[in-house]
Formats: structure tokens, C-alpha cells, sequence
DNA sequence: GTCTATATCGGGATAGAC
DNA sequence: GTCTATCCCGATATAGAC
């Protein structure tokens, strides 16, 4: 049953991993067909050239993120409950496909400058997505209004910057420098309870005022204007 | 008074934007010559290769920010203030040297290989001043308990990320994918606004207790243990 | 300190046999 | 579909004149 991977499989599975590891440029061809077990003219035979193979393996893993997305929008829990969804679909695609966190970094830090529009979209989409999520608790006064962008960034960054971090955490904590070992699902559960007290609306409010104005008057407290504009308090 | 750059700190300032545009093995020295218009061979006269060039780029750019934040650690201000001080002074170093946040993206793409102890110490420096910020928030209560790494992440991850994905920003709100423009020091206070307000410390609470067990038996909300592990609620 | 060659090699891409 | 052999440019690094 485990249908043996055709060599244009095999193809793409060596090549995620070396242009993850080593970058578009950094990436040769030779290594990829020496990792896939295939001689170089083999890859010129499925694919035009370099630059192809590389957008198609980015626009597949995009396509994931953004369809398991577009589910949780879909599915019929509360706003709280999808953005938790979220970060774990995030978190367990990262892990599944270990070498997503570092080609996306990598594209970014290349200015982007090898996506077309239709790779574009893909990931536009993985952004609506969330922001739909966020609309939908703004409107039921779920979330406090933050700017959806920011809020994006927030999950997504650390989600993939700790991934992709691991060989750098590895080296600290060999060398003493600090502590920094921990399992991706912990960080992903640490982040979740971050996020939604980022995002918890203003706490109980009206009525229920047990304890009276419960931040010290000293104390500004996080304003919960919209925070589109990032205007200081 | 400006001083006439010597064509040592010309190839510098040459090499960071060169590095950070294309990567280590991606930037050329015939590139990083051209713009320093100098000749190749300048270079090598003052650097033994070119990893040495790149490492003393590193070293120099963590120096600064291990520096700046140890300032904020050592100042007196409440722990609220120097989180945002931290966050702002992340940010503008990043808005000063528009080229630090590829560079640290790169590297930790590449898997943190070429840092050496020396620049690990530096880069751990500046976690380790976080963390002290956080301890003093813990000790005087103004915080919750969460994962002083998880929090440098949270905080570091989106500064970073945020700047260096400006031209896939502009080139999705280019092709009306998604309004992704924004200045980033609207990005830094949303930011402040947000990492406050997850790290705020538990309200007074249920019983509006004034002292003692300041948390619940059963910790409800956000549980404030050391998240060190990721246990779920 | 600054320059002009140049040695040398790795890597993208192709030709053409089987 | 799969292979070997090869073209050829570009990139690191050096030699050596001024």
C-alpha cells in the first residue's frame, strides 16, 4: 500500500529539505538529486529548472495551511475555541513538515522576490483566515478590538521562529547560556494562553462590578481602542 | 566631522547590506566590493575571508542590542515600562539597521551554524536581560508567571518578522490581497499594548482578596504556574 | 593600501545514449 | 524514464605590480 514514491515524488521530497537547509542559492541541484537518489538530469526532466521546483514545493505548503484555515473558520465552535484551533494547526503543520518554518523565513528574508501573485494569494488566504476568526469574536464581543495584522503576526512569528530556532535554543542550552529546550506543543500551548489573554475583551465589565475600579488609577491599563492606528496612550 | 569612512568600515556597511539582501552564501564579494567601491581584493586584505567578514557584522549588531537592553534592565523604571522599553528600543534598532532582522532570520535558517561561542554569548545576553525584566515583574507581581522564553519570542519573533516581511506586506496590499501597510512604530505599540496586557498580572479575582493565596486551588483562568512545561489546563 | 589579473572549482543546465 | 558526460559561467581566493 505504501505505493513506492514515483521519482518526481522523491524529487520534491529532497528538495524541501535541502532548500530549507541551505536556501534557494544555497541549494544545489546536485544535492538534491544525490538526497532523492537520482542523477541530476532526472530533475530537468520534470521540472523547467530550479526556480519551478522551488514554486511548486512553496505553493503546496501554503495550500495546506491555508485550506486546514479555512476548516476552522468553517467549524462551529466559539471564537476563543477557533483561534486555539489555530495556533494548534499552525503548530502541528510546522511540526509535521519541519522544514516549513525555515522556507518561509527564508522567502521572507529574500524580500520576497520569487512569489507570483497565484503563491501570493495562497497565503493572502491564510491571512483572511485568521481574520475572520478575529471579526467574527469582535462582532460577538469576544475579542477586543486589535489590529487583525498585528494579532497575525503575533501567532504566526513565534509559531515558526521557535521551530526554526531549535539548532540555535540546542546551542545555548549545550553551552550554559541559558535554558531554552521545550517541546513545540508546550510552546504552542503557552502561546495559545497568551494570545487569548491578548484578545480577552474588556473582563466582565459592566454590572458585575464586584471590586470597583479594579486598576489602580496610577496604572494607564491597556487601552482597548481600535488599534488600527498605533496612536500612544 | 563625518569622518571619511576607511575602507575597512565601508567594506562593513557594504557586507551588511550585501549579507542581509542575499544570505551568506547568496551575497558575493565581488557584490560587496562593487558597492563599497573598492576591488575585490581590498577585501581580503582586511578580512581573512569572507565568514570572518560576516561574523564580525554579527557580533557588532547583537552587541548593540545586548547593550541597549541591558541599559533598560539597570534603569529605574517599573517592570510595566520596561517591557515597552525593550520593545521599543528592539524596534528601532531594527528601523535603524534596516538590515538586522534578515540577518537574524537567515542565520537562524541556517540552522545558527556559523555563530560561534562568542556571538552565541552575545545573542544570549540579550534573552538573559529579558528575563531579568520579566524575574522582576514576577517578584513584585506585576506580572503573571508565564515562560520567560516563550515571552522573549512572543516579543522578538514579530519585531523581527514584521519588518523584514515589508516587501511581501506591500506586494500583497499591492495586488489587493489584504491591506498589509503599516508604519512600524504602529507596529511596536500594538505590540507594547498586547504584550502587556498578556503578561498583566491576574486580577484581583473572585473574592476581591486583597492578600494572601493570591492564586485559586484550582487556577481557572490563565494558570500562572512557571510554564516551563506545557502541561494543558 | 590599492589595484589588475588569474588560478581554480562548484554548480546550473543540456546533449544524447539506452 | 533514466542515465553519463560535458559545456560554461560565476564565485572564492590569491599573486604580484604600483
Amino acid at each position: 500500500m505504501t505505493r513506492r514514491p514515483s521519482s518526481r515524488d522523491a524529487i520534491l521530497a529532497a528538495a524541501v529539505a535541502e532548500f530549507a537547509a541551505h536556501g534557494f542559492r544555497g541549494a544545489t541541484v546536485d544535492a538534491i538529486a544525490r538526497r532523492a537518489r537520482l542523477n541530476k538530469a532526472m530533475i530537468y526532466y520534470h521540472f523547467d529548472d530550479k526556480l519551478a521546483l522551488y514554486l511548486e514545493i512553496l505553493r503546496g505548503i501554503f495550500s495546506v495551511m491555508r485550506d486546514r484555515s479555512a476548516a476552522i473558520v468553517a467549524s462551529s465552535t466559539t471564537p476563543r475555541e477557533k483561534i486555539a484551533a489555530f495556533i494548534d494547526a499552525l503548530g502541528s503543520e510546522a511540526d509535521a513538515r519541519p522544514h516549513l518554518p525555515r522556507l518561509m523565513m527564508r522567502e521572507i528574508a529574500d524580500d520576497a522576490r520569487r512569489l507570483d501573485p497565484p503563491t501570493l494569494r495562497i497565503m493572502a488566504g491564510v491571512f483572511q483566515n485568521l481574520r475572520a476568526i478575529l471579526d467574527e469574536g469582535f462582532e460577538k464581543g469576544a475579542f477586543r478590538r486589535v489590529n487583525p495584522m498585528v494579532a497575525y503576526f503575533q501567532i504566526v512569528a513565534p509559531t515558526l521562529f521557535f521551530r526554526a530556532a531549535a539548532p540555535l535554543r540546542e546551542a545555548m542550552s549545550r553551552q550554559g547560556l541559558a535554558e531554552l529546550r521545550m517541546e513545540a506543543s508546550a510552546f504552542s500551548e503557552n502561546l495559545k494562553d497568551s494570545a487569548l489573554q491578548a484578545l480577552a475583551a474588556g473582563r466582565p465589565e459592566a454590572g458585575t462590578r464586584a471590586a470597583k475600579p479594579r486598576r489602580a488609577p496610577e496604572a494607564p491599563a491597556p487601552k482597548a481602542r481600535s488599534a488600527t492606528t498605533g496612536d500612544r496612550p
